[in-house]
DNA sequence: GTGAAAGCGCTAACAG
DNA sequence: CTGTTAGCGCTTTCAC
């Protein structure tokens, strides 16, 4: 494929009658090297194509302008947006992006961070499901930004979902909802946690019962168990982990004949591709996921700029804010 | 961030008493190595928490253990299928995932594989926008390996649609309609001149009227204007380039006041997430994106092992099928 | 079967 | 301001 071997710093030195070192130089710091001979190097490199290889500089400087995002399932709607802001953003810097997945595993999540270690300058995790712990270690020997999870002592870009769910919580009370039931996502899910403590919050002084149930998947298919748990308990209003288990839930109700919202409301989180045409179109908790994707690369880069010394935490809070659609309505009876 | 020296081959070949090179045959070419000698070295090396450096091996191999997917719009749902797929078959092989995207723009994409050529083994280039020629020149100094798009000469995987466009033609001249547009996508798209031409291959000996408007943006947001278009033309069936042109299509219908499928029927490409809950579900051409994408990158990998010798096009072609839904029905009257 | 040595292409002291 | 000189960590002849 690429045997017309690529022509080196060398060569341009030779061609242009100086030394590689100042090739180099004259490529990277501009400005430790005479105006003139740096132009000549230039036009000399230009000339013979020379392309620099960006292993030798990584090898060498220890820099690779690479950054890697591990997200737990690249087939779930909610991270392309995170996805997208941080490819944007890479590039946008010339940083060179990989994007892996870790299949909703600790394991490979650690494992993955391990084998790109030295290929990388650093690690955007999305949603990563590591103990606080694992990522207080990590962090020591890895540069790490993490998004939708906040860590003590760890960069992270989150999108609120606390306030939003009090904003939930309120949006339903006024429509006169009593109480409302809470499907959560899986287990250790950082955003699970804060959604709900949210929802508890916002509850409290609204005389609204609050009941959580779950965790269920949090994809579409989790829906089915997820809508019937929630009729049982007689909640006029669901309030989804996210939008693919909202719109599982809708498509249970509509089978059984339970009418949205008339009957019941439901709440989705993230404002996912179709939540704005489904049926009945979904109320969510929207919020700018590119943008926490674009602050974790930012992160990083800031934090790679700093040397060796350890940065202050930088935590970046998004807003989130309520899309009323038509999935909501006044309580039943 | 890594400030303790990584432990390198040179430090196990001290401590396991053997030469570096040996360390490396041990890891590499098990077979060429004594192997006791290799066990013994296996052993330090995971003692000693030995990491190879991936960077340090590609600069002296010349294999990168990498591939990069060039996608023009990292936005659209269409590619998040080819994207799983490729990126689940390249971690499967332990291979190093790069996702880049180009903005639609063909120079982009040049310089992105001019940029990236010394860092990954091969690209695959999904719905490329560069030109045939571009692309032969491309090839020779690069591998590559096309999804949804055929060049002579070059290996690539596409999921059929012309095929498929006949079908789409003979499910609705079954439902008696007589004439369909076709709203096409962007104007050197490769997918909408194979749609075209399936259709019109389709209509032939089967009374069916088809015609051609556009281009149009393969987004939601264009099908305001495409569905405007399609109705002055008075046809019955309206086939969009892709589903999210064809959601667009619906909402600009429903709020018109157009019945469909009563009074137009309307068909999709590609069966993305949500075409089974928009309203009405979306009649769509289905195919296995994923398994593309998965294809592209066996074949970059295939053509890897090859050393130089040129392999001869492998072209996979993976079969689509038409998803019935509600979009589509009886012609109007 | 194993070791010595020469790089891969580049950067970063260190002199001059 | 510029050239010389070591490597970065690994693979790969080429001897022994």
């Amino acid at each position: 494929m690429d045997s017309p071997k690529r022509t080196t710093i060398y060569d341009v030195a030779r061609e242009a009658g100086v030394a590689a070192s100042t090739v180099s130089r004259a490529l990277r710091n501009p400005r430790r090297v005479n105006a003139a001979t740096r132009e000549h190097v230039l036009q000399v490199a230009e000339r013979m194509g020379y392309r620099p290889s960006p292993l030798a500089t990584a090898l060498q400087s220890g820099r690779t302008a690479t950054v890697a995002m591990l997200v737990p399932d690249i087939t779930n709607p909610h991270f392309f947006g995170t996805i997208k802001g941080a490819e944007r953003r890479a590039s946008a810097a010339r940083i060179t992006f990989i994007l892996s997945h870790t299949e909703e595993s600790a394991d490979s999540e650690r494992t993955q961070i391990e084998h790109l270690a030295r290929s990388v300058d650093g690690f955007v995790l999305a949603s990563s499901r590591l103990p606080d712990e694992s990522l207080w270690e990590l962090a020591e020997e890895h540069n790490l930004a993490l998004v939708n999870r906040e860590v003590k002592g760890l960069p992270s870009a989150v999108v609120d979902s606390r306030v939003g769910s009090r904003q939930i919580v309120e949006h339903l009370a006024s429509l006169g909802h009593r109480s409302l039931v809470y499907l959560s996502g899986p287990h250790r899910s950082w955003p699970a946690g804060e959604r709900w403590r949210g929802l508890v919050d916002g509850a409290r002084g609204l005389d609204m019962k609050v009941t959580r149930l779950g965790p269920f998947p949090p994809r579409v298919v989790g829906g089915g168990a997820a809508a019937d748990a929630a009729l049982v308990t007689g909640a006029t209003a669901v309030v989804a982990h996210n939008d693919l288990l909202a719109i599982g839930v809708l498509r249970r109700l509509s089978e059984r004949g339970v009418a949205v919202p008339d009957q019941v409301s439901v709440v989705g989180y993230d404002d996912i591709f179709g939540a704005d045409f489904c049926v009945p179109a979904l109320t969510t908790l929207a919020g700018p996921q590119d943008e926490a994707g674009r602050s974790a690369v930012e992160l990083l880069l800031e934090n790679r700029s700093r040397s060796t010394a350890r940065t202050p935490d930088r935590r970046v809070m998004l807003p989130s804010h309520l899309v009323i659609r038509d999935s909501t309505g006044p309580a039943a009876r």
